[in-house]
DNA sequence: AGGGATTTGTGACGGCTGTCACAGAACCAT
DNA sequence: ATGGTTCTGTGACAGCCGTCACAAATCCCT
């Protein structure tokens, strides 16, 4: 996110903050949680999510490689409003609130790559909540996902395969559903040849079918 | 939001943009339209929406004087996400997408302000997304959106009370459920003892009942 | 390879709530 | 005032889906 920066400002960028591995389940920050720091994913995957008092789990966001968390948080002084875990072994680089601002205080630049970061966030909570209130039954909001998903991954190929390395569980916090519900709706979708699984890779048959049910 | 910029800053914002007033119903802006500027609200009220292509509609929020209507499409160069409507006259100032970003060019500053604000509508969006997934009921939504206004409206003050210039579809279309529910469950809230109506005010008789209910 | 933990598949049931239908109320413009 | 339009209140009904319960399959670690 930060890499297309000009010279000057990208080497001040690699001067500030630590890099640190974590192994699969590190919880990097905690809903609430005072923020300290941003971190940037270097490599590996982080699962932000939030929870009710009631036990109910809400999947925001698989965050990748180039994804920065906690930007909101630093940039507002607020507490972080997600719990952010890995999900398989990371490289990530801490940078230190101070340390941040002051590099954003130093390069006007660098502030319109976090507005524009920021700007991708919001749209992305924003197509959350489209997803949960407009989709009228829980399939839909399954099928909705899943191109969401396929769009990502197979961005521009012809074929739309991608490795789901997500329990049924995860997938029904993501879509605002119950794990029964999503195994009989991918039951559904294969019967309907609308997706094919095998072992963990999925691949999109018919992404007007999925469309359509996403209303 | 642009408020608190130094002088300098502060004498080139007032530079840019064109005032105008808008009717009630106006429509500033539409979903999927290409974004050619940002708007200021000085005065009024802006309901901003999505609708699906079945014709349900969500609404994401009510926005108020010095909110920035489009912020994140002139940033990162996207169409705008949501519809635009006017609930009462409203006197905006519009900026042309390239005098904006020319602005925030010249003053590293305000492009910190921009970050921020956008910061400030990711956290509405997120909350929105967290109410619609986590609420298991409907009547727990709209709870939960009552609260929120009463939260803003009576920030500090030891009544919640607020006008409630909504009818229950627009109530409907914000907590993510259908107009009947609405009614059904502000008649119950008031049966309860958890909220009161006269008229188009609004009181909180208990924050915690309802606070409880939301989950 | 074995055994425990996690994940997936499936049936039954019940409640929430979306939808339809309609009646009364309130609002608005002429 | 008056007629029309929008808004609110309410009943009936059906269907989606969340929950519980349990069986089968799979994963994983030693």
């Amino acid at each position: 996110m930060f890499c297309n920066l000009d010279g000057d400002a990208l080497a001040d960028f690699e001067s500030i903050g630590t890099q640190m591995h974590l192994p699969k389940g590190a919880v990097v920050f905690q809903e609430a949680d005072p923020c300290d720091a941003a971190t940037v994913i270097c490599t590996g995957q982080v699962k932000l999510s939030c929870t009710s008092r009631d036990g109910k789990t809400l999947i925001l966001k698989i965050a990748m490689p180039g994804d920065v968390l906690g930007l909101g948080a630093v940039i507002s002084g607020t507490e972080f409003e997600v719990t952010a875990e890995t999900i398989e072994p990371t490289l990530v680089k801490k940078i230190r609130r101070a340390d941040l601002l002051g590099f954003l205080e130093r390069h006007g630049q660098a502030s319109m790559h976090a507005a524009k970061a920021l700007s991708e966030e919001y749209k992305a909570a924003f197509f959350d909540a489209r997803r949960l209130a407009l989709s009228a039954t829980a399939a839909g909001r399954l099928a909705s996902v899943l191109l969401d998903w396929g769009r990502m991954a197979s961005c521009g190929g012809k074929e739309m395969r991608f490795t789901l390395g997500l329990t049924h569980e995860e997938l029904a916090n993501l879509a605002g559903t119950s794990r029964e519900t999503v195994t009989r709706a991918l039951g559904r979708f294969q019967k309907d040849k609308l997706i094919e699984i095998h072992g963990s890779s999925l691949l999109v048959l018919s992404p007007q079918g999925l469309e359509h049910l996403s209303a």
